[in-house]
DNA sequence: CTCCCGATAT
DNA sequence: ATATCAGGAG
């Protein structure tokens, strides 16, 4: 007899009060910026991403720079975020599609997005709502998957499951800063390892809430 | 499904 | 020591 799932309509607003400042937490300014420090992050923390990219957008701002630039040396730059030859190997593969299929500039739709080397649905999600301010879709990483879970707000595990229920029950406007929020509050307060039941604002709806 | 991979928290 | 971190490709 499992407990019933907390209600979307309350459980945003709680987020929004607690988070009102939820946007992503990665350091970027232009559109491939987001793109390639997206890239980057998986499997990895945004504090480590930064750290990466502090370094990497001073010395390549545009596709050409990453085109151009020697594997061995961009591959050292990348070597802290980790899987630094895959994602060394997506960082060239993209910029050098984006010069030969879209002028050297970022894409807006998701179909050209997606097909770009080392870019998936979550990625370019990422970039369409935050570089863009187009609600496509919902983030779902491993925070989203996470909290959707333990709130009871989808059973999937797959990825692109978990966004078809998602967007069923968070309004459209809300889609990016929903995502936002999630990741916020996963990293703060309902952890993976040593979730913080006690001191979370949503324990009194959440069906997963352990208050021992 | 496995592999990719370094850094940090527990 | 081990789980985890804004995933994606083969």
């Amino acid at each position: 007899m499992d407990k019933s799932p907390a209600p979307i309509e309350e459980v945003i607003p709680h987020l929004k009060s607690e988070y009102p400042d939820a946007r992503t937490e990665l350091n970027w300014t232009t559109p491939l910026d987001l793109l390639v420090a997206t890239i980057l992050s998986a499997q990895s923390t945004d504090v480590r991403v930064n750290k990466v990219t502090e370094v990497l957008f001073d010395k390549y701002q545009t596709a050409e720079d990453y085109a151009a630039a020697d594997t061995a040396q961009l591959e050292d730059d990348v070597r802290p975020a980790g899987f630094y030859r895959n994602k060394t190997k997506s960082i060239q593969g993209m910029a050098r599609a984006l010069i030969s299929d879209h002028d050297g500039r970022v894409p807006r739709a998701m179909n050209d997005l997606v097909a770009l080397p080392g870019v998936g649905r979550k990625t370019a999600n990422v970039v369409l709502g935050n570089a863009f301010f187009i609600d496509e879709g919902i983030v779902v990483d491993t925070h989203v998957r996470r909290l959707s879970n333990r709130l009871g707000l989808t059973k999937e595990q797959d990825p692109e499951k978990i966004e078809r229920d998602l967007v069923k029950i968070v309004p459209k406007t809300d889609w990016t800063v929903f995502s936002h929020l999630l990741i916020l509050h996963g990293r703060r307060v309902c952890k993976a390892r040593k979730p913080d039941c006690p001191n979370c604002i949503l324990n009194d709806i959440c069906p997963s809430a352990d208050l021992s």
